[in-house]
DNA sequence: ACATTCTACGAAAACGTTTTCGGTAATCGT
DNA sequence: ACGATTACCGAAAACGTTTTCGTAGAATGT
């Protein structure tokens, strides 16, 4: 019933002017001590708060995080997500957010509907379709606008802007390289499609920890996969030609579904094979047996994204046109699937 | 570089002024078409958008819609939130999303942020403080000034709005009526603390059950988890300290946390204890062994309420002022841990 | 030829703020 | 007592739109 109330109308109510009221409330020295409180009161019998709105047109800032992730579904994006509100929250921002669904087209369309005066900038995450074409002129068309972008996990390098990822040839390295230290020799590593970058990169860092160690490495030893709902198969299929000793998963996903695989075909886990998954999420915490994991820190690096993002939104002198892009360690989590 | 482009500079650019320019590139019959088209070629040039905060402060509507949760990492809630933004951004809406991380507080604060004119209205579900205090002040608050607010699954019932939930009770009826034809006797259900509503309602459908059935229903079959978080050594105790031969858990967490228990008390499921937990997610689907559930179509509860709430919004006809609860049909699905 | 109707555009208000600038009294200094 | 300062307040511009209204000139009707 009571609709909002306004500088208007108190300034009438009262018989004052809007801008003695704003100044009243802003406790300006240009205004008696006696009408400061007689507005301070009244407003706040009405609970007056100042429109965000007109704000945001007056001062050309909205105070908000335009955030474009995939999915919010997956744990890992959430986790982010998490990290972004809470440090954007604290520094009195607010968070938009949209979801591509891995669709090119939607994230162009998100984006456009996000730049148009609704947000200071951007935190995003590429969608799988944006990896593959490798088309990335709506990040240029923001970032020539002025307006900052931060990206997370799923970069690409065409862009000047600011990036949060994990080191993931050398988590890759560091997975392999610990199942070596178990004295595993005949690893596998299920991934995603090479586009997508999290997976290749990993696959590199498995590569190249091999190679260290003076393995040769062949392609059998590789599972790329295309449809991550429909993984079964190639995954059983994976496990059943080859005689692995230990396996790396990109994902939770995979890693869960190799290891019931590995269960119906009679493996023990970690006796007959070990595990090592990505990831750190409620899976690889529930699963049984548990996941060793290598943690993504998505709640640290969302923190670190808004940061990152607040920073350059609140440096108004212009001449800070440079980009870092910081690395966020990764952890190793021993659970059951490792001896 | 190019800074966003205005009606103002445009119609500046062109020598003419600013009505002109909006009226033309919104087709108006009074503009000649040459100048139509001079001034639509030259916004097109410059990738002319018309600003969404100056659009909402005239039309005073944003087309945008505020999310209040407890937790985005609860894979319930992030469903819930893909369906909202699935149908809000079908319908030219917009999400913006805080978390109220359980805490009372901060639901209200992030209540009173998007109160003042960032958003259109609310879908929200309540934290468990707010429940546990049943302090609804900060909703009526907003209601009364005609900013309308659907709820979801933790709902109240003091405030005139929309709600979607699910029947908790007829479900955890149903979950337990599934258990007896399959010919069990000594069920235990895993709950929440009781001002959690969903816990509570889905314990009465449980008792009720029994009831209807002629059982008589004690205490010791139920176990009501106060810190989710640290819920094992209470679970243990609870399946050890009693001989149930089936189980129903108010969410995945406390199911697969009472499966691993079970295995390591040497029980089998589902021959020794048979399991139906609720929320239909990852773990159940991963779990070993799987789990059967009671889907609580988070996506679909998302969906519904978008819709309830842009419906609302859009019927300027203020007479519409009646209240709807709309009851989401749940669905069990089969899966290992019940024969 | 004169009144009327179109055509095509501009001025201004409105949305709710904040801030700069002016201005009127009253008070001060000498 | 007279100029200068101070205390207090209002008008107006600005942010970027849309829309209502006004109006000049051209076209039309009789």
């Amino acid at each position: 019933m009571a609709q909002k109330i306004t500088l208007k109308k108190i300034s009438q109510d009262l018989k004052v002017s809007v801008s003695t009221v704003s100044k009243a409330l802003r406790d300006s020295h240009e205004i008696s001590a006696e009408t400061r409180d007689k507005i301070k009161e009244y407003a706040k019998k009405f609970n007056y708060k100042p429109n965000s709105i007109a704000l945001s047109l007056k001062n050309q800032k909205t105070k908000k995080i335009g955030i474009i992730i995939p999915e919010i579904v997956h744990h890992f994006f959430a986790t982010v997500i998490s990290g972004v509100e809470r440090v954007a929250n604290q520094k009195g921002y607010q968070v938009i957010i949209t979801l591509s669904g891995e669709s090119f087209d939607k994230e162009v369309v998100n984006m456009e509907m996000l730049a148009n005066g609704s947000i200071d900038g951007f935190i995003m995450s590429l969608s799988k379709e944006t990896m593959e074409k490798q088309d990335f002129h709506h990040l240029r068309e923001v970032t020539n606008q002025g307006m900052p972008i931060v990206m997370f996990d799923r970069v690409c390098n065409d862009i000047p802007c600011d990036k949060v990822i994990i080191d993931d040839v050398a988590a890759g390295h560091e997975a392999t390289e610990f199942l070596l230290r178990k004295g595993r020799n005949k690893l596998g590593i299920i991934s995603t499609v090479d586009y997508v970058n999290v997976g290749r990169l990993r696959s590199q860092g498995f590569k190249e920890a091999l190679q260290q160690r003076g393995f040769e490495v062949e392609d059998h030893q590789f599972l790329k996969i295309e449809d991550i709902d429909n993984c079964e198969g190639a995954i059983e299929d994976f496990i059943l030609k080859n005689d692995f000793d230990s396996l790396v998963a990109v994902n939770e996903l995979f890693a869960v579904t190799a290891s019931k695989a590995l269960q119906k075909a009679g493996k023990r886990i970690p006796e007959d094979v070990a595990m090592v998954a990505f990831t750190d999420g409620m899976l690889s915490k529930y699963a049984s047996p548990t996941l060793t994991t290598i943690g993504q820190q998505g709640e640290e690096m969302g923190g670190i994204a808004a940061a990152k993002l607040i920073e350059k939104l609140e440096s108004k002198h212009h001449e800070n046109e440079s980009y870092e892009t910081v690395i966020v360690k990764t952890s190793l989590v021993e659970r059951e699937s490792t001896p």
